[in-house]
DNA sequence: TGTACATCAGTGAACGCGCGTTCACTGATGTAC
DNA sequence: TGTACATCAGTGAACGCGCGTTCACTGATGTAC
């Protein structure tokens, strides 16, 4: 069935991104094919050409997409507890170390599943400028989060905060299926009041 | 040059071991071919399956092999402090959170280099078991090395330890290039004097 | 100790396979009249 | 509004390539006498 509506084809680029930015969390850019990515999307690999330059191209614009999702969520618990900036930065913290989330990597924060990827790329390349770019922007929100509580720098507080979520939540999921897993878990949610 | 004397063999085999330990660690399980490897160890690709059953199986050595070398390091520097476990665990913390560590997955902590390869590998296979096991003897020299000096529970201090070093670390490389990198560095620092 | 020969560590060509990417083709969509 | 046709999104076969793995071969090593 080719030729398809112009509502049909953004569609389909849009379920791509979106299978995309999951895939590439769950099994990281080079465990996905084109050819799966597709098929997951309900297309066929070929097509793949008329969307995306390359395969590498489409990472960085799944990475991007992913942090969209994940900013997305982090708007809806933000929203959720109104004004009060402590308890919202106290919901993302408790969601973000929740089994739920270790063992869903492909619907977790990218930071977490993009970094050991985006680690191995090569300077130059688009997907790390868009990691870096988004990471920035996660950054802000948990920087804007802190400075209504924050005793110290809020800035600061950010990345302490950040860095132990994901190292935690990165632990976790390498040794998932151990009672240290758990462990793991406690130890991160213990350490992360320790932050101003 | 075929049939090379048995000390020969086995310097070759634990070449192509220690090898494996860097490169893995360096470009991930998968970003590493068997003649990649082969070649780094000084030879061809076809003797890889006298040593070997197959990569995987080296993947699962590999890793053994890679947290050896880092706790021997780690003994380096108690033994360097004395009795002092405090100072030996500032050390550490230290030389962990440091840009050349950064700059160096090949040579640095495993624990945090192959955490994404494994917690994608299923249940089931051997290099997680390898990972875990050589995690809990990590976990338990830094357990040890708490005692001394934790008022709370020392392995529960080891773990928070161990997560916020991994995170640091994992989003100091993400972002390496950038000032945020050393960012990371610097906030790892401050919130690991508030362990115990 | 010296010789004859069996062993086997390493070589390099070859295998089947899946990858990213290309391209001729198809036929519904969108447009010109 | 209806018809004729150009456009182009998606298809699926094909490409070159590198992967993990196999195997016939080689010739120095190790052993038996």
């Amino acid at each position: 069935m080719p030729r398809v509506s112009r509502v049909q084809t953004d569609k389909n680029r849009a379920a791509i991104e979106t299978v995309a930015a999951r895939l590439f969390q769950e099994q990281g850019i080079n465990g996905v094919s084109v050819a799966e990515l597709m098929g997951a999307a309900g297309l066929t690999h070929g097509g793949f050409y008329g969307h995306f330059d390359s395969k590498e191209s489409l990472a960085a614009i799944a990475c991007l997409k992913a942090f969209e999702l994940s900013a997305a969520r982090r708007a809806e618990k933000i929203a959720r507890n109104g004004n009060d900036a402590a308890a919202a930065l106290a919901e993302i913290t408790d969601v973000y170390l929740r089994p739920e989330h270790r063992d869903d990597p492909g619907g977790g924060c990218p930071a977490l599943a993009l970094a050991a990827d985006i680690a191995r790329e090569a300077p130059g390349k688009p997907v790390r400028a868009a990691y870096l770019d988004s990471l920035k922007q996660m950054l802000a929100t948990f920087t804007e989060l802190s400075s209504a509580t924050s005793a110290g720098d809020p800035e600061q507080a950010a990345r302490m905060r950040l860095a132990l979520l994901v190292g935690t939540l990165t632990l976790a999921r390498a040794t998932a299926g151990d009672p240290l897993s758990d462990a793991f878990l406690d130890a991160g949610r213990t350490l992360a009041q320790r932050i101003d």
